[in-house]
RNA sequence: GGCUCGGUAGCUCAGUCGGUAGAGCAGAGGACUGAAAAUCCUUGUGUCGGCGGUUCAAUUCCGUCCCGAGCCA
């Protein structure tokens, strides 16, 4: 329940694949699983979820049938997620596997959760739904002020315009009586013997795939799927293409359009990830390129492991 | 063929009563510790369609040509 609770590191041998969205991730990682008799843990946030295997681009029915994968389609679409929970999801899986003497391969681009993964999380109080209903109520000038009167470091250290930051900054203070910065500490060191890759691709040949990718979503059915999608939490109703596909649904613009509002966000959303990667010198990179299919990407993600492979940071 | 209105940043446009120009969108860069496919920040030099002319100075005025839209033949 709490974060500090967790104390369980990661077994030793772990690997961890990740990188911006239509990379290749999951079939290289499938494809790694393959060679090296591993098993897939998901470490994307919305692949958690069950009931939009579409939309969030999950791995084929093919890879699910020749490779274990974990933690896919097993949460309920209403239900809220986070960085924490998927961390005590995903570590007794990955113990699990280990155990059994398989390789345990997590892949996935939601990189809080990937580092929550790696380098824990520890310190701050995890987030309560009713405080942030009844902040959420609020105006932003009145957070601020109130932030700045519990905690005034803080407050001048969050960006004013940040919404969303200055709510859990006074959610922090609030649920601990102590200010952010006695609360938040840095972050965990580099988990000995992990090895990790960020997958790239060169700009162009990444959006011509994200954008390829879409067209292939809305090809095999994904206006059906976001039509036929329940109540949803508020995270997973952030997803991209829900709000693009209901907006063509509503008589608010055409499909071509929805298409294109999909594909725009997509790519943005892998320059973010891109941004947040960047800094993640822990991880080694591999850029695949434009010719090379899911199998060559492994031998060579593989043989850099194999190297001895050092992360940038060692 | 004649007339009219346009041609300014990748796109849509604003503007300069003559002193080489600015918004929105797109794009790019960045931040990020329990909602992260989230949330937020920063960022606009371009032969002002071509060529001539007037002028100290033209994207701005004049002429001409090219291109687009519309109207008249």
């Amino acid at each position: 329940m709490d974060g500090r609770a967790e104390r369980a590191e990661l077994p030793p041998g772990t690997f961890v694949l990740t990188g911006p969205t239509g990379c290749g991730k999951s079939d290289a990682g499938a494809a790694l699983a393959a060679q090296w008799e591993g098993e897939i843990v998901n470490a994307d946030a919305f692949q958690l979820y069950r009931g939009w295997p579409l939309l969030t681009a999950a791995p084929g029915e093919e890879a699910l049938r020749r490779v274990k994968h974990h933690l896919y389609a097993c949460v309920d679409l209403d239900q809220e997620m986070s960085a924490a929970r998927f961390r005590q999801m995903a570590l007794p899986v990955i113990w699990d596997i280990a155990g059994r003497g398989g390789v345990p391969i997590v892949v996935g681009g939601s990189g809080l959760y990937v580092k929550a993964l790696t380098h824990g999380l520890s310190g701050p109080p995890g987030g309560d739904a009713g405080l942030r209903h009844e902040l959420g109520c609020l105006d932003t000038a009145t957070v601020r002020s109130w932030l700045a009167a519990v905690d005034p470091e803080a407050a001048q250290q969050v960006d004013p315009a940040n919404r969303r930051y200055l709510e859990r900054a006074l959610e922090m203070v609030l649920l601990s009586g102590k200010p952010v910065s006695e609360v938040k500490q840095g972050w965990n060191g580099f988990p000995r013997g992990l090895r990790a890759v960020c997958l790239l691709r060169e700009r162009s040949e990444l959006y011509a795939r994200i954008d390829r990718r879409v067209q292939s979503m809305l090809e095999r059915g994904l206006v059906e799927e976001v039509r036929a999608l329940g109540q949803l939490s508020a995270t997973a109703e952030k997803a991209i293409g829900v709000r693009e596909i209901r907006g063509y649904l509503e008589g608010n613009w055409d499909l071509p359009e929805a298409v294109r509002r999909i594909q725009q966000a997509s790519r943005r959303y892998a320059k973010r990830q891109m941004t947040w990667f960047r800094r993640e010198t822990w991880m080694q990179t591999v850029c695949a390129g434009a010719e090379e299919d899911a199998m060559a990407v492994a031998r060579r993600i593989t043989a850099l492991i194999e190297h001895g492979g050092r992360t940038r940071a060692e």
